[in-house]
DNA sequence: GATTCGTGATAGTGTTACTATTTTATAAAG
DNA sequence: CTTTATAAAATAGTAACACTATCACGAATC
């Protein structure tokens, strides 16, 4: 059997659909392979040109500017994300037993999906580690939002936050907890890595400490009345 | 009485010591009000020079570019925002008195402080809410983090999580609870203001909302054994 | 067979991020 | 005082960046 998953992406994002053509797939794959490499700073469309093998004014055609771009790569990882919550949660009933697996998901390393091979997931991942906050961080963040560029950010935390809701109906603040929780399973995971007095994972071997310090943030919070 | 505040700056931060000029201090003071308006992605070197009246070259050699000036801005605020939760929990034994006091200042709004007229304190707060992360989400993070240039942030944090292990000894993560609790003190009100629907307070008036969700998330994770 | 479409190639512009050189002001030494 | 050292400021220059515009080519479509 074999499934073809394909996620739709805002038409504001781009100005040629990128997933629809071969030279847009390898624009994607290599300005993944790029932006994990020498950070967004750094990242220019003449080196992504290089790397793929092409022109700037090709890849002028398919995004309007490099940031236009990130927001595009963090969008797809949201909406990547959220669809492997829902299959990882289906059918479970226990909220407190999704919450556990999303918080999984969240900190723990990622492995590639080999249903979108233009996509290397798992580079991907640390460009949002490591770059994700950048695509709203900015002056323009009023005027992307309108244009819906972050809802897939959204529609996730929502989504995290009605979960909450599950455990505890009277929890009062599930948005802004669900938002804690996304951006702590990066920062804390970037912390460790780069600035690890920050956290207290300095030894940790892998992400499974982060785990454990944000179930226990999360639940806490809930258990209250 | 007047009382002059000083605060000493990690010296690979600049070429030459800002705070030591009458030209160094007219560049901060319009850094600050530069950055603030536009961002730091359309702030430059040409910018600031024609809005402090001065030439490219001569802020060059003041700081080395753009980010060591952003990496200084809101080292001098950690440093300011350490001093004065030094003066506002001095003389104070309960350390969950402490923390309320400590959250406030985080989270509340700042107002100006006449003691160093050059900097504009509640536009550099609004900075650092804004900026303040893409000082180490960089590529150069490890270098930086080499040349000491963080200290003021992890000292700081340290210095919260000690309070916690005053509260509960047994407490596991203060650190990464400090850091969680500082990040979100900003992020939190960043999206109050430009992504309300990650949050629960779209309709609040002031930050009294992001106060309390603060305070509820680390008395929480404190409380437990 | 004409038209459209995606891509490539080339060129050009204004801005950014610096560096290098020269000029000017300032202060100490003779 | 004048000369000399030296630090700051002004001027000029460069390579890279962030685009925009034009034209040409080949493949698919009508």
């Amino acid at each position: 059997m074999e499934v073809q998953l394909h996620i739709k992406m805002n038409e504001n994002l781009y100005l040629r659909n990128p997933q629809a053509t071969e030279l847009g797939k390898t624009i994607l794959q290599h300005s993944i392979i790029l932006v994990h490499k020498i950070g967004i700073e750094d990242f220019t469309f003449k080196k992504l040109a290089d790397a793929a093998d092409t022109t700037e004014a090709s890849i002028y055609r398919y995004f309007e500017n490099k940031h236009k771009l990130l927001i595009y790569l963090t969008a797809w990882y949201w909406n990547w994300l959220h669809y492997r919550i829902n299959f990882v949660t289906n059918n479970i009933a226990d909220p407190q037993k999704k919450l556990r697996l999303i918080v999984n998901l969240l900190a723990a390393p990622v492995q590639d999906d080999e249903a979108i091979s233009y996509i290397n997931e798992s580079l991907l991942h640390q460009i949002v580690v490591e770059q994700g906050l950048k695509a709203y961080l900015t002056k323009q963040v009023t005027e992307d939002n309108k244009q819906q560029l972050f809802k897939p950010y959204k529609d996730l935390c929502g989504r995290i936050g009605n979960i909450f809701l599950e455990c505890n109906p009277n929890y009062k603040y599930p948005r802004s907890l669900a938002s804690t929780l996304i951006e702590m399973a990066h920062l804390q995971s970037f912390f460790k890595d780069n600035l690890p007095s920050l956290t207290d994972f300095a030894n940790s071997k892998n992400e499974s400490d982060i785990v454990a310090f944000l179930e226990e943030l999360v639940f806490c919070s809930l258990r209250k009345k």
